[in-house]
DNA sequence: CTTTCATATCGATAACCGTCGATACGAAAG
DNA sequence: CTTTCGTATCGACGGTTATCGATATGAAAG
């Protein structure tokens, strides 16, 4: 049977080295400034073309295509490809993961 | 009258460039292994000494520091001092804020 | 005062990462 | 086939960072 979660709330129990590795990938994919914004940017619609993304973003072709790989190899956008546009979305499931991993309200006293 | 969160939840609009920055430092201080690991094992206790963090986490005392010291920065992570001693503990609020930037269930159809 | 011990800081090193221009790839159009 | 255009990859450069040993700081104990 497949897990839900990667792991278990940070709050509720130490992580195990692994599991800090495979939750340290996902975070390190959206801990940065320019990934934040295009990932916000592709979030705030239903599907976003690549090519609508460098100009408000204001960094090269190249390097928002290297962005775009980090989000999705962490499982955090999906792709799709057609014609020679591709196409990227949010994966909800990973980011409703990301967050229920994040939160605190598990703790006593809160 | 002061925010309760530090800005929109990411699935909602893009992000400000300055939003994102702010964003970026509290994720990038998560986005560790070894920190990660450190913060869990701070969030599941009360309180913990910085003495007793060392051995668990295979690091040498220096780096143990040096992350502690990131994952306050960021506001993370209480500090305080009694004696020699140096306690840490999560600072549930700012956990629940960065859960809550991340949730997706904001979005349509989920 | 001196010693001991917990913690922080310093300086160095190696690895990683964000960014770019140049270029390759691949699909549609002419 | 050739051109055009969107996207990905490559190679390089500069800045950041995780880690360590050595050392400084500062508080309690002797």
């Amino acid at each position: 049977m497949e897990k839900t979660t990667c792991c278990e709330p940070v709050c509720c129990s130490p992580l195990s080295p692994v599991d800090a590795e495979s939750l340290a990938i996902r975070l390190k994919a959206l801990a940065d400034p320019t990934r934040l914004r295009l990932f916000s940017i592709v979030a705030s619609g239903e599907e976003q073309c690549a090519c609508d993304l460098t100009d408000p973003l204001g960094v090269s072709q190249p390097t928002v295509s290297h962005h775009l790989k980090t989000l999705t190899e962490a499982g955090l956008l999906r792709r799709e490809q057609r014609g020679k546009w591709a196409y990227f979305s949010v994966n909800k499931d990973a980011l409703a993961e990301l967050s229920a991993v994040l939160d605190p309200s598990v703790l006593s006293g809160i």
